[in-house]
DNA sequence: ACGGTATTGAGATTGCGTCTCAATAAGCCA
DNA sequence: TGGCTTATTGAGACGCAATCTCAATACCGT
């Protein structure tokens, strides 16, 4: 994985608006690319902190949209809660199944999907700069076993 | 449009789960079913409240669910903000492309897209309850003029 | 190294959605 | 129909994520 690459990204992002490379959005870049899977901003905040960086809770916030704003991180809500935050390989789109007895997430890629959405966009002169497709419902493992919820908030099993 | 077709379903989703029918739920779906295209919760209320209609912001939520439960009407989130509910005609399913920069919103159908996503439900054994397509980006109009946006809280143009 | 200015941090603030609990009323039964 | 049980309502409190405020800090062009 080379990091650099997507950091040198984020640095040429900021350096384009005019905007300043500091300490603390490096740390935010770092520790989001280190992070696997969904994470929202407290989770995040936590894992710097154990890190031993120092930063406030806002300055991730602001920082991950940042990040957002170039395409390395998606930003968006699974169940209905908070915002989750996704590192983003480029080139790696997927989208989501969410069960909603367990919480488990399963990626998934459709390029079929993917061409219609965009036949859909030309169609109606839309250009997209953000697409999600996320079907919730009850996984394999909950429909079995209705009760025996395999470890509550979930493995994002990359199937 | 006989809204009486589908209050029987909902009185028919009360009475199996006996829940009891009351003046404010009547209200609330009679409400919802008048609106068009996407509404919150407190756009619902404030309607209801210019009707006349005596009721609480937390029975208007309360009961929204309600008939949610029963498929009369989708909750999602459009942007990232808020809650919106939009009342589902049977059979009618839509996906949506919003807009950006003017917050239109367009509604379209793909039976492709449908298509593919129970193939992919069924490839790992998920029990779709909802799904939710959505593309943000920017429409005709807007990359047209840039600036003139029409109508910011804009019209539900059902393209 | 300096100075102008973007950024940060800590905590206050906002606002949606939910919860609480006493008061009300739906609906079963005699 | 009237009485009784219990779900439902209303008003406001509450929880919580995300944003905002503004003085202190530190980035970066000169």
């Amino acid at each position: 994985m080379n990091n650099e690459r997507e950091k040198e990204i984020f640095l040429e992002h900021l350096r384009k608006r005019g905007r300043r490379v500091t300490a603390e959005r490096l740390a935010v870049c770092e520790e989001i690319f280190r992070q696997h899977g969904h994470v929202d901003a407290d989770d995040l905040l936590a894992a710097m902190q154990r890190r031993g960086v120092k930063i406030s809770r806002a300055t991730v916030y602001r920082n991950l949209d940042l990040l957002v704003e170039c395409d390395l991180v998606r930003k968006y809500r699974l169940g209905r809660d908070r915002y989750l935050y996704e590192h983003l390989h480029p080139g790696q789109r997927h989208d989501h199944l969410v069960c909603r007895e367990c919480g488990r997430v399963v990626e998934f890629v459709s390029p079929g999907i993917r061409a219609l959405q965009r036949e859909i966009c030309k169609a109606h002169g839309f250009d997209p700069s953000e697409q999600t497709l996320q079907i919730s419902g009850c996984c394999r493992a909950c429909k079995r076993d209705p009760d025996e919820r395999p470890a509550a908030e979930a493995v994002p099993a990359t199937a």
